[in-house]
DNA sequence: CTAAACCTACCCCAAATGGGGTATTGTTTG
DNA sequence: CAAACAATACCCCATTTGGGGTAGGTTTAG
C-alpha cells in the first residue's frame, strides 16, 4: 500500500488525481493540499511515501515546499506534476530533491505508472524532461582542448583533477615524477595558465 | 521505418536483438556489428537512425565509439544497453552523446519501448539508472560542509577554486598570506585531506 | 565569568610545484 | 629524408604549499 499525498492548487486537477489514486487497489490517499504552506505544516505528521506536488502555486511554490520537505524527512519521494517543462524550473525542482517529473498533459495510466516506478526507487520522467536532463551531461562536451593538448596530457590532466599528486601519477603511470612535470609545464604553456586548478578550469575539468 | 544498427559483441545476445529487431513491423535493420572498430569504419556509410551499443567490448569500447561516431554524424542516437550499472560508466556514456541507458535485463518489449522513446526525442532508461542520474542533481547541493566549515573558510575554498595563490586570496581579503594558509590547514583537517584539489572535491567544488 | 570557537598572524621546516633548460627516442608527415 | 611532434627523463633553482606549533584578540555560549 503506496500512502500518498498531493499538494496542488488547482481544485479540478487535484479532483482528478484524488479520484486516480482513490480507484487503486494498491494506493492509499492520506493527504490533500491546495496549499505548499499547508503541506509544509501537515506532510511532516502524516509521512506520505510520496507527494505529487505542483510547483506554480500561489504563496510558496513546490520548489520551496520540495527544499523544505526533504530537508525535514528525506525518505519522502516527490513526484512533480506541472504544465511547466521550463529548463530551470526542472533543474530546480530536481535540485531541490524532486526524483520524479512529469508533465500534466501525461495520461492517467502514466501517472500511475510513474508513482509505482517512484515507489520501487526509480526516476520516472516525461520523454521531454528526460531528454533535457540528459542533454544537460552531454553538453559541456565541446570543449576544444582536445585539439590543443595531447592524449597523454589529457590523461595527465584527468588524474590531477582527482587530486593525485605527481609523484602519485606517475607511479601509476609508470612514469618518472620528471615526467609528469614536463607534461604539466606543456599543458600550462598551451592553456595559459600557470598551476593546476587554473588548467583545470581552462578545460572545464572544474 | 526506424533504421537501426546494432553493436555487441555477444553473438548470442546479438542474435537475440536481431531477431528482436526483425520481429517489429516498424523497424528496419541496416547493420549489425562485433567489433567498435568495425562500426567506426561503416556506421557513417549506412547512417542509421538509431544504434543500439554495448559497451564493454574487446578493443575499442562502446564509450569511445560513441565519442567518435556523435561527433561525425550528430544526428545518430544511440541506445546504450549493458549489463554495467557502474556509475562512472554511465555518465561517460551520456557525456560521449548516448540519449538511452538500458541495462539487459530489461525485456524484449521494454527495449522495443525505448527504441520507440529515443526516435520520438526522448531519453529512455532503466528505472535504476533514472535514479542515477537524478540524483546527480540533488547531490552537490547543500551538502555537511556548511556545518564543518566555518564562514571565513568556506570564503577562502571558494576563491581557491578559482585557481587563485593564497597570496592572491590574501590580498582580496587583506589577509597576511600566512593567515590564508592557516585557514587552508584547518580546512584540510576538518575534511582529511591534504591538498586544495582534494578539498575542492570533498566540497563540491570540483 | 569562563570556556570554546573563530579569525588573525607569526615561527620553522619539508615537500610539492612551477619555470627554465637540455636530451634521447620514436612516430608522423610534408 | 628532414622537420615536427610526442613522450620520456634529467638538471637547477625559486616559489608555493603542506604540516607542526604558538598566540593574541574577539565573539559566543554555558
Amino acid at each position: 500500500m503506496i500512502k500518498i499525498a498531493i499538494v496542488e492548487d488547482n481544485k479540478i486537477f487535484r479532483e482528478a488525481l484524488i479520484q486516480l489514486i482513490n480507484a487503486q487497489s494498491n494506493m492509499h490517499l492520506v493527504g490533500e493540499f491546495a496549499s505548499a504552506e499547508y503541506a509544509v505544516k501537515e506532510i511532516p505528521h502524516i509521512l506520505p511515501d510520496i507527494v505529487i506536488a505542483d510547483i506554480e502555486m500561489n504563496g510558496m511554490n513546490g520548489i520551496e515546499m520540495i527544499t523544505i520537505l526533504k530537508h525535514t524527512i528525506p525518505a519522502i519521494e516527490f513526484l512533480v506534476c506541472t504544465i511547466h517543462d521550463n529548463t530551470d524550473m526542472v533543474f530546480d525542482a530536481l535540485r531541490a530533491g524532486a526524483c520524479g517529473y512529469i508533465l500534466k498533459d501525461s495520461g492517467s495510466e502514466s501517472i500511475i505508472k510513474s508513482i509505482i516506478e517512484l515507489y520501487n526507487g526509480g526516476a520516472p520522467m516525461s520523454p521531454f524532461i528526460a531528454k533535457k536532463v540528459i542533454s544537460e551531461f552531454s553538453r559541456p562536451k565541446q570543449n576544444n582542448f582536445h585539439d590543443l593538448l595531447t592524449e597523454r596530457e589529457i590523461e595527465i590532466l584527468q588524474y590531477t583533477a582527482k587530486g593525485l599528486l605527481n609523484k602519485e601519477i606517475a607511479s601509476l603511470l609508470f612514469l618518472s615524477n620528471e615526467t609528469v612535470k614536463s607534461h604539466l609545464r606543456n599543458i600550462y604553456v598551451k592553456l595559459q595558465v600557470s598551476n593546476k586548478i587554473e588548467a583545470l578550469h581552462k578545460v572545464g575539468l572544474l
